[in-house]
DNA sequence: AACCTTCGCAACCGCAAGGAT
DNA sequence: CATCCTTGCGGTTGCGAAGGT
């Protein structure tokens, strides 16, 4: 099973990998490791591009890859860390020891959206699917001109964080830190406008989760709540 | 048996971020 | 500071296998 092979204009070759290109890679990264894909297919004596060979070795052929089915466990742990941090599979891959985000989004898309459909559950949003519901839409907008600072600053994150604008790696400022009882606030306030409800986010151990209201974000985080510098100030 | 549809998964593509120069 | 290059990520595609009609 795999792509047919064929060759770009360069005579580089594409298509589904051959367990002799298979061998030349892994020779190579065991005796070199991993630097410099760019010029690794060269060295290792392949005909191929950098970023082919770093897929095939992150995806098939470095060590301690799990293949195969995913067990019920791992697929209730997919649909977990999905409702938290959404489409972020690198980051879903990571609290998944030997499983790649390409499996996992693989399994995502061609089964586990299914499933949640099928028994009620609006894949995107985890939430029931409302008969009635037309704003059952994937990726969520910002309406909170009418929230208080922290809301609005919280949303503005979990937007920024969903539509990629944002990489993770660049929130660096604290700038929220709410009371348990000031997030029950907050949160009724937003409750009350009909705001559309996003996300919120807290840091435990080092990974930022996405939790489903403020007052669990005020009550289970570990650390303050994150937000950011450069991005926040050319939008609010 | 033949055809069609769905599933599973490897691989490609485009884009963004960050480092190097 | 600007530009180029490399790396990493998420969305999408292509194709054989499996299942259904």
């Amino acid at each position: 099973m795999g792509r047919t092979t064929w060759f770009d204009v360069d005579g580089i070759k594409r298509g589904e990998w051959t367990e002799e290109e298979d061998r030349m890679l892994v020779a190579y990264i065991n005796k070199y490791g991993v630097r410099d894909w760019g010029a690794l297919p060269k060295r290792a004596g392949l005909r191929r591009c950098g970023k082919s060979c770093r897929l095939r070795w992150l995806n098939y052929l470095k060590p301690g890859i799990k293949k195969g089915k995913f067990t019920p466990q791992e697929e209730e742990d997919i649909i977990k860390f999905h409702s938290l941090l959404g489409n972020r599979w690198a980051a879903i891959a990571k609290q998944m020891p030997n499983r790649t985000d390409n499996d996992i989004k693989n399994h995502w898309n061609s089964c586990l959206k299914k499933r949640l459909r099928r028994s009620g559950i609006d894949p995107m949003t985890h939430e029931p699917i409302k008969a009635t519901s037309s704003s059952a839409t994937s990726s969520p907008t910002l309406r909170h001109s009418s929230s208080t600072g922290s809301v609005r600053l919280l949303n503005k994150l979990a937007s920024g964080i969903s539509s990629r604008k944002l990489g993770l790696d660049r929130i660096k400022t604290v700038m929220i830190s709410l009371e348990p009882s000031q997030a029950v606030e907050e949160e009724k306030m937003m409750r009350s406008s009909k705001e559309e409800m996003i996300g919120c986010f807290m840091e435990i151990d080092g990974n930022l989760i996405r939790t489903t209201s403020f007052r669990e974000l005020a009550t289970t985080a570990t650390k303050s709540y994150y937000c950011y510098d450069d991005w926040l100030r050319g939008c609010v």
